[in-house]
DNA sequence: AAATCGAACAAAATAACAAAATGGTCGAAT
DNA sequence: ATTCGACCATTTTGTTATTTTGTTCGATTT
């Protein structure tokens, strides 16, 4: 690997801890310059800006959420062990970014458009991978499904309900149980058979 | 009714549009006293403070609607009747309620103790409501529920997800449109029958 | 008594302003 | 290609004076 990769790398693992405990604005570049052993003039050799480290942060964390869903959905199955494995995969990932997500939140009140960007991204992925699933499900012939769309927004919309409780939940036994919960009433509703 | 309780009343209605526009921060009480044509002073003698004036507008509005959910239940003659009319029955008054509600969340942040704990009733309250419809439903063996408790909790977790897009979205019906499907998923799930 | 008010006051918000911190640029050195 | 220190324009912060706001109280009116 480059020479300037590595300094790369080196700026963005360090940016992401303090990101992860401080948030955006009370991370200062001369934080980031200190911890990696530079000047803060330098770090502008490797970024344009503050905000780009910070989008760098967030694009490769998301990266390797959806490499993470993307192995977890290619070792599923079936059309029900894929929407399974989707929101079981991602509130795991969630949880163990915890403080980087809330402190993602915090920021995000105050309107940062390229923060809004990136989100929008996402929801626009998550939407994406969920009506694929329910699409296979569909064609498969084990699902059932009045409008792709606006099941898949409401899957989503929900499952963003359960985010923030889940996230910074202690008691991690006691989530899986609740999202087994939940899954079994999406799939199978609450009326009897 | 006594000249004291008009009185009463007249304040909590001025209080309650001018909290509903500005929040509970930037509504002072000589906001209120003008509105009423009284001396600030004045106020003081039917409350307490101005917490208690805006404890008195929530619970006002939070009986409001409790009383609007009880008469939507007693016209439904079936659990998933019922089920259907408390979703649409809350969420008709969260869209009523919309600038109060969202002047409400705002201050929410702020740790006021008071807000905590009103949130905290009305939480449990819904619970205990979903609960009793879903143990209606068990009893007459037409739900089949996992876990009544989590099964509740989930429900109005996932409602929240909903709630901020629904209480500031303009197409009305698109929204009803949107509980519809969400209620068929909670009833059917997704898996084909 | 019940209701209203103005005066008074402590606490909180705001304004004003100087001092420090911060994001970013640039040219020189290596 | 990297690193750095000096430097600059803006923000942020700390401080103090000033105003606003919530609340109390005694006097007056109804």
């Amino acid at each position: 690997m480059k020479k300037h990769q590595l300094a790369e790398q080196r700026i963005l693992e360090t940016a992401q801890t303090l990101f992860s405990r401080f948030g955006f604005k009370k991370t200062t570049m001369d934080d980031i310059a200190r911890a990696v052993f530079k000047a803060k003039s330098s770090l502008y050799h490797y970024f344009k800006n503050k905000e780009q480290i910070y989008q760098a942060v967030v694009e490769k964390e998301s990266r390797a959420v959806k490499e993470e869903i993307r192995r977890a959905l290619a070792a599923a199955d079936s059309p029900v062990a894929k929407l399974e494995a989707y929101v079981k995969t991602r509130m795991r990932a969630l949880h163990r970014l915890a403080n980087f997500y809330q402190a993602f939140r915090e920021e995000y009140l105050e309107s940062y458009s390229f923060i809004q960007k990136l989100r929008q991204d996402y929801d626009r992925y998550e939407i994406e991978t969920v009506k694929a699933i329910l699409a296979e499900g569909v064609a498969a012939g084990v699902f059932s499904v009045r409008d792709l769309d606006l099941t898949a927004v409401a899957i989503i919309t929900a499952m963003k309900g359960f985010e923030y409780p889940w996230a910074v939940a202690s008691d991690i036994a006691r989530v899986e149980r609740d999202i087994d919960i939940l899954l079994h009433v999406l799939f199978y509703g609450i009326t009897k058979r």
